[in-house]
DNA sequence: AGCTTGCATCGATCGACTTCGATACAAGGT
DNA sequence: ACCTTGTATCGAAGTCGATCGATGCAAGCT
């Protein structure tokens, strides 16, 4: 393995508290690394994907069950799921012959934070420019 | 102009009421339309220009504002607009010579709510399956 | 009318992405 | 050891996307 390939959001705010992106014009690297999040999430396979993750009862699946809901070959799916997880989106582990996916809620979170609004933004015009 | 070629989500969940995403296996078909917003956003262009225009104060920019702001040639710029617009993010209004761009909060906020998880959603492992 | 400025559309280029079959790797069973 | 099954990686083929220059359209000004 080379170095760090994954996906790890800094701190939101200058003061590393509050989300932007609605509030504040988002520095360049941050709109780097937060966009290969979204365009992970760009996909109908991989959202589908991180849906049947998420929403299964105990919060993981084997790749196994991942793989037959799909029109897909069984590499397509994997590359996928590798995608997802380079996304820091899902995580996996291997336990005996199986693989198990599982979210990691910390980025759907912080991706749900960055779109939600602070408090009251009235859509009202304003004036025009020079 | 030929048939509707914006993104309009529909209901989330099937009694048109709770998102889901995370607490239930996402149909095809929302996620094909799903996968179009989350594509808008995964480009660091389209991510800073919604960023600039949201956090603008009285909710518009005009795009003569946004063009200088990126190293980038002005029809990159109007290009990445169109896919914010047609993916619903944002709306456009000509105004005398200027064209001004103001976010749609319902998508960003639609968004929010579909990667919100419902309540408790305990990160601990469980048993494996079969 | 003609000129100028702001913005959108068009067509082309080139790199990125999706998908596949082939293959390699991991683990368990015979 | 060998075979079988589950999953990942590789390389190739085709499609999609980002970007540009050239051009067209809209609106105001002289």
């Amino acid at each position: 393995m080379s170095n760090q390939e994954f996906v790890v959001l800094g701190q939101d705010g200058p003061d590393g508290c509050c989300p932007r992106l609605l509030t504040a014009p988002l520095p360049e690297d941050r709109a780097v690394e937060l966009a290969k999040v979204f365009k992970a999430l760009g996909d109908p396979v991989r959202l589908r994907l991180l849906s049947m993750i998420a929403s299964r009862a105990g919060g993981e699946v084997c790749v196994c069950d991942l793989t037959p809901a799909f029109d897909l070959a069984q590499p397509t799916i994997s590359h996928h799921l590798k995608l997802l997880r380079e996304a820091g989106l899902i995580a996996s582990e291997r336990r005996g012959t199986w693989v198990y996916y599982r979210v990691l809620p910390e980025m759907t979170d912080r991706l749900a934070a960055l779109l939600t609004r602070p408090a009251g933004q009235a859509p009202e015009p304003a004036e025009a420019p020079s």
